[in-house]
RNA sequence: GCGCCCGUAGCUCAGGUGGAUAGAGCGUCGGACUUCGAAUCCGCAGGCCGCAGGUUCGAAUCCUGCCGGGCGUACCA
């Protein structure tokens, strides 16, 4: 079933049609349905008139009229319309149209605003892909959150998803990785050298070193660098990306594929990828070094695949591991990169199309950084510094929930500061347990409801039953119930999840408000049946909300 | 210097492809528990939407120029 607002807008839509000049420009003018914030101009309103009157060089108010003139309302969703102003056109929704929404909710559990799975392309949605030279930070914590949570997203919308982590598990910072181990492992072994600059120093460095005494002793002291070296790299790497792994599961993120950056280079895939390209004509070399010729598409200059020392850059191996993405059949591709990549966005961009692929094949979400404080005071957040505070200790004092909710709930493009005084102190006074707590407290108000033995049938609400919804604040709650799918649906279409977490704050607010002015159980037994498919609606809604989130929708706190 | 992003209430932030009287949270101040959960609710105060032009029926939103912040500008990853 659509939802009201989806029925207004192809009932516009059916009446357009009969103003003379319309068909042509269909595609162009949309029709657009506002809420307006004054309730004496609708429940819709819309400048659709304006528009298309521009379009048509007519008077939006003779348009607007003959759009109303020609409402075919046979569902009898309108109880009227009216021209306003200039041209708005507001729409009065019949109110019995907003009680067969809770029926909607309650009729598929867990399943309200998510679509039927679709046979389309797979999205694959890459994300985190951080490097395993170090624990997860903050800045990898909300790149994960939002990256998890668009993917539950794209789901709700019926796609299929893949979530792909991208391993830079090769190039110099693997050597530089396995060299700081070697000689954290030498001065845990009391030599007396220094640690070099440029390295990774971090307290995480000393404990490997450490475990590695405990597995593999001590024997690689009297060993060169040089012949150690792919030992200690390999033990770093691998326990960092252990860790990693296992911070990502505290958060609740999960993948479905781990791709490594080191097997395209084992497979040639770097190289074959430049050769590809060149017969395309987008190769050339130039001062000893081999060029990618991105400015074709756009990119202020062209980039280097290959360095005059031989060595292919990092920008080459992306351009594989996208290439690699196309060979695999994905065609609708989510890159999510910290914002601090934004410049790298125009050659990648460049290398699609020279791949042949259209530029929208791969869309890239910037995550703004985050700025770390403490008390107010910035915290050092560079990994070869060493001082920093990891994702996991934030997720372990704040909670996951918290942590997430918090990242949500910003557009991704904002700079987010994130105290952890602040996010910790006030954890009892958190937004996320505003909206937990509504949740919460219907969850006990349905136990209530058992205990008093109150017979309710969530699928069986009659007609007559939930027409008993008569205060404001029920049509109020009700509306914004059916608004629900349309948010998702914005968020998919924005790439921007954090419309769910300003629309739970808004339905929570709603709901508490109602709850302090009115009973839901009560000694009229149908009325009391009413509010409570009413109360199981916003439950069902919340709890599908939070779970898109990846927050938990508790039963008590 | 050039490029991208951003300047909205004291603070932190929302404001689909321009819409009607600019919105929350926190903080301040003042109220509401004998009741289904007060982790809640109600109210007051708080704004030249950075500045100046432009586009039009209409601009926080689009364009230009300033001012002020963040990030980027590698034959690093």
């Amino acid at each position: 079933m659509a939802t009201v607002r989806d029925r207004l807008k192809s009932m516009i839509a059916r009446s357009a049609q009969s103003v003379a000049g319309y068909r042509e420009l269909e595609a162009e003018v949309k029709i657009d349905l506002d809420i307006p914030r004054n309730s004496g101009h609708g429940d819709y309103a819309t400048n659709f008139a304006f528009a298309l009157a521009k379009r048509l060089k007519q008077n939006p108010r003779q348009v607007a009229s003959e759009i109303v003139a020609n409402l075919d309302d046979s569902d009898g969703l309108l109880e009227k319309a009216e021209i306003a102003g200039p041209g708005f056109v507001n729409f009065f929704i019949r109110p019995s149209a907003w009680h067969e929404i809770l029926r909607e909710v309650l009729s598929a559990p867990g399943k309200y605003g998510r679509l039927e799975a679709q046979e389309g392309p797979m999205v694959q949605v890459e994300f985190v892909s951080a490097n395993p030279t170090g624990p997860l930070h903050i800045g990898h914590g909300r790149g994960a959150a939002i990256g998890d949570v668009l993917a539950n997203l794209l789901e709700a919308r019926g796609c299929r998803v893949q979530r792909e982590y991208y391993i830079n598990d090769a190039g110099n910072q693997m050597d530089t990785l396995g060299r700081s181990l070697y000689y954290r492992y030498l001065q845990e072994l009391g030599e007396n050298i220094e640690f070099p600059d440029n390295h990774y120093r971090g307290e995480y460095m000393r404990e490997l070193a450490r475990e590695f005494i405990g597995e593999r002793g001590e024997s690689f002291r009297n060993s060169s660098l040089e012949d150690s070296l792919a030992v200690f790299t390999e033990y770093a790497s691998r326990r960092i990306f252990e860790g990693i792994k296992e911070d990502l599961d505290v958060f609740g993120v999960r993948f479905d594929n781990w791709f490594s950056e080191r097997e395209l280079h084992d497979r040639d895939m770097v190289r074959k990828t430049i050769e590809y390209l060149r017969e395309r004509g987008f190769i050339y070399e130039k001062e000893g070094a081999v060029w990618f010729l991105s400015t074709a598409f756009g990119d202020e200059k062209d980039r280097v695949v290959v360095r005059a020392n031989g060595a292919s850059t990092y920008f080459a191996a992306d351009l594989a591991y996208h290439r690699n993405k196309f060979e695999r059949g994905l065609s609708s591709v989510i890159d999510i990169w910290g914002a601090d990549h934004h410049g790298y966005v125009d050659r990648m961009l460049a290398g699609v199309q020279a791949m042949g692929a259209g530029r929208e094949a791969v869309r890239v979400v910037l995550v703004q950084l985050v700025n770390l404080l403490r008390g107010g005071q910035p915290v050092a957040m560079s990994t070869r510094g060493g001082e920093f505070v990891t994702l996991r200790e934030v997720v372990d004092e704040v909670g996951k929930d918290a942590t997430r909710f918090l990242f949500l709930t910003r557009r991704t493009d904002s700079p987010l500061d994130f105290d952890l005084e602040v996010a910790k102190a006030r954890s009892n006074d958190n937004p996320v347990f505003y909206v937990q707590y509504a949740h919460a407290r219907l969850c006990s108000v349905m136990e209530v409801a058992r205990e008093r033995g109150v017979e309710f049938d969530r699928d069986r609400a009659t007609e007559e039953t939930l027409h008993l919804l008569q205060v404001r604040e029920e049509f109020e709650i009700m509306k914004l119930l059916g608004e629900y799918p349309e948010v998702v649906g914005e968020c998919v279409r924005s790439l921007e999840p954090h419309y769910i977490p300003y629309y739970l704050h808004q339905l929570v607010s709603l709901f508490h408000g109602y709850y302090h002015d009115n009973r839901i159980l009560s000694e009229d037994v149908e009325l009391t049946k009413a509010r409570l498919c009413l109360a199981l609606a916003i439950k069902e809604v919340i709890g599908n909300a939070l779970s898109l989130l990846g927050v938990t929708a508790p039963e008590k706190m």
